[in-house]
DNA sequence: TCAGGTACTGTGCATATCCGCAGGTCTTGT
DNA sequence: ACAAGACCTGCGGATATGCACAGTACCTGA
């Protein structure tokens, strides 16, 4: 019986490119992140080719269930991105002792193809070189940012004031602040040297967001699932202050 | 004698999919902006199907350029990126009665393919679907952003105060404010609805980034090359300043 | 046990952001 | 010629941001 690999990919596009290039083994296809859990939970051993940004279940949720599912499960993330998001949120969900394989999407056809063989076949890791610089970073005990500054870096990048944000996460004003300055320290920004005529060239937050976009710890994408995130935060506790008022 | 088409394309993945997929013509190959360039400015036609974010000379740009050298070449835009940022400009560069199309690259290949021969072959302009409310957006009196604020919006996004804007655009402080007070119109924010149950909830500023990012506006690539330009500027104050000091 | 590190809170203060009010200049259309 | 619109400047004031100083609690490693 031959082992189906199952491609979880929205663009019609690269789906098609993935099947086609993949065409000589058993393929299934799925074309959001629920539907990709669906078929990958039934297969004895899963051997999964996944993009991170898909509708309903993101490739690192998806991954993150199906490992929790069948921790030998081989997933290769395919990926447009080498954000370091990504990076950093697949490093907090990697069993021990998987095989897995992150790949950026412009690899030409054979090197994916060997890469892909080389998780799913030889049963060896396989990182897109591109990706070395991003890892050690994550990993750097200077710049590698924490859950802590994670978050408050997302409610800056909404563009929540330091009272939402404390209001948010059962804070006061300063604790959110000490999470904003070791942001800024990991992010380099308390070390910048840029003069103005007069008075401060820079406003740290925003230069945080600014850095933060460009070292790919967060994009457009994620901060639309985020602005989702936080409007559904924003109606359970307008739901809970008309609870209060009963 | 066969018409040469020119794919200007920095991804060799994508690159060597449409030259696969264009096969049958007669076709150069163009890694960054100023290639292309070199190349189209030579051809006598030229039909060119270009990348929008690109080294040494993006697309925009090299369309600009092309443009202004042989006002009749027709340019299929294919990218990744429906941004707004890119519609937008766009419409600023493209000479009147062009033939022009812009295809995203979730599009398979024959849709694709019948797309550039729209372009090339029929002389009928060529428009993704995807991009018809952008296009919209772009030419609504209400939320169309102009030159000012654009530019303000891509200061506040690299993360400069007011009194650093002011210093870089030859303005007041209250005139950068008035800029962004129009900005905040623009995207919205002004009519935002967001209750703390402490202060304000909204940092104008960082919103407006937000809702940028979310809208296309700014992404990250853009932002790093503001970054560079950026850099230069500040450089070039710097050695201003020690002129004036002999 | 003790010291160091991490994460938090409160207070105070300087500066930046945001916005209202008032006024000015220039361009365009009627 | 005049009015409206677009864009600018100065001033004033309320609030937010950023940071220094001081202190607390908890955890971990020596």
């Amino acid at each position: 019986m031959a082992m189906e690999w199952l491609i979880a990919e929205d663009n019609p596009k690269d789906r098609a490119f993935l099947a086609d290039l993949l065409s000589d083994r058993a393929l299934r296809l799925a074309t959001n992140g629920d539907e990709a859990f669906q078929i990958a939970s039934s297969l004895a051993e899963p051997m999964v080719i996944t993009d991170l940004q898909m509708p309903k279940l993101n490739g690192i949720e998806f991954a993150r269930r199906l490992w929790r599912h069948s921790p030998q499960a081989r997933i290769v993330f395919w990926s447009q991105h080498k954000d370091e998001m990504y990076v950093r949120s697949l490093a907090k969900i990697i069993p021990a002792e998987t095989v897995y394989g992150y790949v950026l999407k412009d690899n030409e056809p054979t090197p994916l193809r060997k890469a892909i063989e080389t998780v799913f076949l030889e049963g060896q890791c396989w990182i897109d070189p591109q990706l070395r610089p991003i890892q050690a970073r994550t990993q750097s005990r200077n710049e590698a940012i924490n859950d802590f500054e994670y978050e408050v870096l997302v409610d800056i990048s909404l563009g929540l004031t330091d009272m939402m944000i404390a209001q948010r996460r059962y804070l006061s004003r300063r604790g959110v602040q000490n999470r904003l300055q070791s942001l800024y320290v990991k992010l380099g920004i308390d070390q910048e040297r840029i003069a103005g005529d007069m008075g401060e060239a820079i406003n740290m937050r925003a230069r945080a967001v600014a850095m933060a976009l460009q070292r790919g710890l967060i994009n457009a994408y994620e901060l639309q699932e985020e602005e989702h995130r936080f409007k559904q935060w924003l109606e359970r506790q307008d739901s809970k202050a008309s609870d209060n008022r009963l």
